[in-house]
DNA sequence: CTCAATTGATTGACATATCAACTATTTTAA
DNA sequence: TTAAAATAGTTGATATGTCAATCAATTGAG
């Protein structure tokens, strides 16, 4: 039977999320939300369409999974001065505690998948991976645009 | 930013459910379900189970899916005389009326990730893809013999 | 300037998937 | 042989994510 490469990344994306559930349980961080914690701890302040942008995510659940991490005391928000609309997200002193602890838990998953691949092998991996995304989301721009006429 | 293997297949994969939601909308077809024909286009009359495995998806989102799938007409099940816990489950006319079309709208999936790609860089692809996939069940073989210890 | 279109965020309805608990069978071991 | 363990499937509770509708704020074209 012939595997394809769409079975074998859904395949991979539910057990990731397994995998960061349980993982991430002593943290009380769930799968939906560890990819906004990482994305600030890179650039705090971002705001929810920043994130939503980046991760691919919907907005709707960027909303619910930032919610969330501020009633477990992760961020706050702060809506922009300049536009009142946008919210800014911050890391709590309490997520910065964790960083370590969690990045490291996150990082269990990527060396199981990559383990005894070369460096190299890996950096083409991603690079794959990182074009098909692109020309995902310029098919994506595209039917957009073709929307609107 | 760094963008990890984790995160780039999530994304694929999120956008993969989209278009299949889309693609085959007019067939009146999920992209919850349509793993599970596509599946039984090769093995007629397999137990839930055996897809369930396959698949990797759980089995109460297996009976889920089938049971849907019965409710459109596309599939039948019939307890085994051998094992009345077993059910097969049969593709009917309906499903395979469509079966080409259905395929053929599947394939644009693969086929918009894989463009530009060489044949060889495609195989390459699945192969390290399959082995991530070998990996992880590997380990949850491991986990699951764990705990009955 | 001003009114229509756009944008960022929220909410409700729904789809998909997991886990845990349960039923009904079948298998296994004492 | 029979009682316990295992297996296939179902169901309920819950988590994650999408879409569509809505609101408020901002932008832009005439």
């Amino acid at each position: 039977m012939r595997k394809s490469i769409g079975r074998l990344m859904a395949i991979l994306h539910r057990q990731s999320q397994i995998y960061y559930n349980n993982t991430l349980k002593d943290l009380n961080i769930s799968s939906a939300e560890y990819p906004f914690l990482l994305y600030l701890f890179s650039r705090d302040g971002a705001s929810q369409e920043e994130m939503s942008c980046y991760l691919n995510i919907d907005k709707a659940a960027t909303a619910r999974a930032v919610k969330s991490l501020e009633e477990k005391g992760y961020v706050t928000r702060e809506k922009a001065d300049s536009d009142k609309r946008v919210n800014h997200v911050f890391l709590t002193e309490k997520a910065n505690e964790i960083e370590l602890a969690m990045k490291k838990k996150i990082t269990g998953w990527s060396d199981l998948l990559t383990e005894g691949m070369s460096g190299e092998s890996i950096e083409e991996m991603t690079q794959i991976l990182e074009e098909m995304v692109n020309k995902v989301e310029k098919r994506n721009i595209r039917n957009k645009t073709e929307d609107k006429r």
